[in-house]
DNA sequence: TTGTTTGATTGCAATATTACGATAATTAAT
DNA sequence: ATTAATTATCGTAATATTGCAATCAAACAA
């Protein structure tokens, strides 16, 4: 089908899956990178630090934008994105804490 | 076309995105979570706990399996999965990292 | 106005993912 | 040997994702 049923699940495995999947992909994570790389508003860059073709580029931050990870900003004809860094502690809290699940010192059974 | 252009990104960059994959479905989520809760070998319970088709649940497993983070042992008739500890913590590790970027105090710009 | 630049959108093709019924394979029990 | 229990695999359908050429839209410059 390749359509998750997500009604199944709780809210939270939901939003984990979510966030997840916004970095699932090379692409996505290496337009991350280089918006922290930067620290401040890149304005017309990406497209030519990875080698992918604009509209390829345009389609991935849309996805970042819509899970507000990433911020937009008109400036004349170029757009200005960063990373909006409260989004992203707030994503960070949640993986973080699916991240360090099992606490026990039980070594792995079997 | 639906394929990744893996070539063009780092190993590093790609590794992050194969593992970020591996709990981007809730039901990946939800298998992690309740082996993590149980701490111990599960066999059999996993099909009755996610309420999707079994074999749906043994392709999800497959999937985790193959990339380290679970491990099953043939027990009889059933199998027992569990996560494999220390392939989650190296995954805890690379997934930290980049979690962990942008230290820097400024907010975000624009 | 006309052109230029930049990024978004559209449309499409190819591949991937998700889900499940049916069936096979394995082991244990009778 | 049969049967039961459990999980894996196959086959298939539906939807999602990735990527790009072509095009559109907005803002600026001449």
């Amino acid at each position: 089908m390749g359509l998750a049923k997500t009604e199944i699940f709780t809210d939270k495995q939901n939003e984990i899956a979510l966030f997840a999947k916004a970095f699932g992909h090379p692409a996505r994570v290496s337009i991350l990178q280089y918006l922290f790389k930067i620290d401040s508003c890149v304005c017309g860059d990406i497209v030519n630090e990875i080698g992918l073709a604009q509209p390829t580029i345009s389609q991935h931050l849309k996805e970042l934008k819509q899970l507000g990870l990433i911020q937009g900003n008109v400036e004349g004809t170029s757009v200005c994105y960063c990373i909006n860094k409260e989004k992203w502690a707030a994503m960070k809290a949640i993986l973080t804490d699916f991240l360090n699940q099992g606490h026990s010192i039980k070594p792995t059974c079997c």
